[in-house]
DNA sequence: GCATGTACCTTCCGAATGGAATGTTTTCCG
DNA sequence: CGGAAAACATTCCATTCGGAAGGTACATGC
């Protein structure tokens, strides 16, 4: 091998790339581990393996096992913002209400808000882990929201669209547990059908009685 | 000590008695840990420290850590079916509905219903705990169904209750969630209302056009 | 090129866990 | 009573986990 060998696929060995690629290849593993094994089957052993990491290495990017775990958290949080962001296409109305209820309902039904949930449970009895989730949930609550604002337009007050947004994300949350339990998947497409219509209609007829189903305003 | 001595507070042992106390002890302990510590913090030692049962007792009534848990998912179940099933006190209409929300909710945000969060995540990785579960989970959201269709009356049609029942069961789940992840109070309370409104007009609306804010037909 | 620090690897260790083995007490029943 | 069985207790063991210690390979700056 020359000395200055620029190639190939192999090569890109910077300190920082070096770094960077070990680093994601951990926190990439500590999610697929959360969802595959649950967050109490999760072991740092186990990570280690699936990012074809060493012990050491490990330890030397994540000094701890709680240190690892809120780093995935905001890795996590990170991917899991551009999954549930998604621009909406429809022109406003009541199609992109229900554009915005499915955006949502992949988005807290998918792997990845699997982990989230896993990391959730988890938090509630341990202190440090609550302590790294919260602003990070925070943020992404937050910043989904104004997605959802932005698109919503200006007919619709604020707090009526603060509402319907966390209803449905509430909702949605709740369904995707269901999901995760072994409920029927015929009856939460019904649910989910049944909240289209019902959110369309507070959308779309605001503060002033409206019809409750099919599609408002004929 | 006379041979005889029938008394007093501290003698009922049969050798039924004697099992039974100690089973619940179990249960009770069982639950009460996953509540304290989550699942992956709940340990057989722990259990038997809170039960004041020795180990080999509970090796004796409950072979494996999975027996165990398969038992206490039943012991917890009945609980809660009890607790969730308080009987509405509202004459028919309106106030009812609000009434039936408030007990949904309360009942899914207790702290038995934390437990069975604990153990259905772990079940979501764990093939036993899950058949142990599935069944048993069904049960309880079918009676409830039952006691609130019973509660309703006639005017309902089956279809819509049922539908006005998952959506509200989902949903306060999703809120229970939010309660444990650190949500904000008030807007929990906001959103409740929020659905308590909209329930209440589905629910005495039938299919037809209503007011969707306040209280419905003055 | 060579010293230096960063990234990485191997190996060991104490603690804790679930389960097994074995011994003791209490109730039951003839 | 007295033996049998059920309920309960003590102790030990293999495994596994997270973390620490100590050494090796690699990139960078001079």
């Amino acid at each position: 091998m020359s000395p200055e060998a620029p190639p190939a696929a192999r090569q890109a060995r910077t300190q920082q790339e070096r770094r960077e690629r070990t680093r994601s290849a951990l926190l990439d593993a500590t999610v697929e581990c959360l969802v595959d094994l649950g967050y109490s089957g999760t072991t740092v052993h186990e990570i280690c393996r699936r990012a074809g990491v060493s012990r050491g290495a490990q330890q030397h990017h994540f000094t701890t096992k709680a240190e690892l775990m809120a780093a995935a958290v905001e890795h996590l949080f990170q991917r899991l913002r551009d999954e549930v962001s998604g621009s909406l296409q429809a022109p406003p109305g009541p199609e992109r209400v229900h554009e915005a209820i499915d955006l949502l309902w992949r988005g807290f039904s998918g792997e990845l808000s699997t982990a989230a949930l896993e990391l959730w449970v988890a938090a509630r009895t341990d202190d440090e882990l609550r302590r790294s989730m919260l602003p990070v949930d925070r943020a992404l609550g937050r910043s989904t929201l104004e997605i959802y604002r932005d698109a919503a337009g200006v007919d619709v007050p604020d707090e009526k669209l603060e509402t319907l947004y966390w209803l449905t994300v509430n909702l949605t949350r709740g369904l995707a547990l269901d999901a995760m339990i072994g409920g029927d998947p015929a009856r939460r497409a019904r649910l989910l059908d049944e909240w289209k219509a019902i959110a369309a209609a507070a959308y779309h007829d605001v503060g002033r009685p409206g019809p409750r189903s099919g599609r408002p305003t004929p």
